[in-house]
DNA sequence: TCAGTATATGAACAATCGTTCATATACACA
DNA sequence: TGTGTATATGAACGATTGTTCATATACTGA
């Protein structure tokens, strides 16, 4: 996973370069990509403007940058790895933990300004937008999908449409993470919001949950 | 409601100053705000720049009329101004017609554009982010409670916590709502997400209805 | 018809934009 | 230590930005 050529020092890494995504990063995040100026972002890490040139080819180049490190991001990756078969065991707990890691977006720095960044560029970059749509939402929402299509095999929770299922526990969790982080943005209090994602949880789990007999944890 | 002074004749109601507002927000919409020059706005009208300094001051001057005419667009109020007491008699049917508005502002050109504009500029601007929260969220969630609460006391729907209710209610809907307004940009088909408006709330229903010959206690 | 007001024009402005480039400096390796 | 490469600088460029203003035109009411 060499992100430059093979002959480049694996121990360098280009540490400017690195910065100027991260300086980047936050200030599209406040400003949007169109209001930020070369000027700002060299300013903000205190370099001349021409600097940038040396790493990047353009300002463009700056935010395809950023936009191609969102489809490894931890935004669009909800669940981990694992890629077990036997996840949908896990239950309500393994809802819990994806609307979880929902909620720490929005308070984990980087993460928090990628999303930002999206929301604002999404309507106007149709990478973002395909991104956006393949990696975050059908990758998550079918996942989900099969998740919850084998809760229903197993006997878990109630039969019915698992795609509608998916979209209708995730949308809550997507509209919440936004309200948070515009709550955010005017240092208005974000608890009332933050407790709705453990809220939806658990009212959605009641609201699928089959109970056969009592056989909970 | 006049919207002007007192003294200017009535009759007259500035056609261009109205079509620049009309040209501004497709732009806005499209390109964003930092993005559009005043000469997009001129030309995509077929006049000058100069022209539009006679009815706005500045460029600035021109969002934020914009963003005043959020307060009382069609975005922003879901619920008929009936202000009926019994308006949670009428039970699914009312939810149904809160989705369906949701639905045909997607699909309605200036209300369509008023949302892209506010969805792209509201983490940029304080006031669009206030009149979101206040006159969007807030107040139809709190309607929403209130609704729900009503439909408990009459037994028409179990009881939990109307609250949550209401913000599991409304977010589905912002987030189809805004999936549409995606696909629409691509020209994808929008008809599987079209659906789900009215899919979630037969199933928001299913799961709150209260069968009145089910045995308590 | 004429006066007065409202709107449109063309040209220009200062500021700022992204970008280039010759040059200076810092750094890695021999 | 010296040499070559990578990075930073300062200055400048052409284009574009929002805005102003004197002037021209169109429109209204008497």
């Amino acid at each position: 996973m060499h992100e430059q050529s093979v002959i480049s020092p694996p121990s360098k890494g280009s540490k400017t370069k690195e910065k100027i995504l991260k300086t980047a990063l936050g200030l599209f995040a406040v400003k949007g990509y169109s209001a930020t100026t070369v000027r700002d972002i060299a300013g903000a890490m205190d370099v001349k403007q021409s600097a940038l040139y040396n790493h990047f080819k353009n300002k463009d180049e700056i935010l395809e940058t950023l936009v191609s490190e969102l489809t490894t991001s931890a935004i669009v990756t909800l669940f981990a790895d694992k890629e077990s078969v036997g996840l949908h065991r896990q239950g309500k707990s393994l809802l819990m933990s994806i609307a979880t890691t929902f909620k720490l977006i929005g308070f984990d720095g980087p993460n928090e300004a990628l999303v930002k960044l999206l929301m604002q560029e999404i309507f106007r970059n149709e990478r973002i937008r395909e991104i956006y749509n393949e990696y975050f939402y059908q990758e998550n929402v079918k996942k989900l999908s099969g998740i919850f299509f084998a809760m229903m095999q197993d006997e878990m929770i109630k039969s019915s449409d698992p795609l509608l299922l998916a979209n209708e526990f995730f949308s809550p969790l997507f509209f919440y993470q936004m309200q948070v982080s515009l709550l955010k943005l005017d240092k208005k209090s974000t608890s009332s919001v933050v407790s709705l994602f453990e809220k939806h949880v658990d009212y959605f789990w009641d609201t699928i949950k089959l109970e056969k007999q009592q056989t909970l944890f």
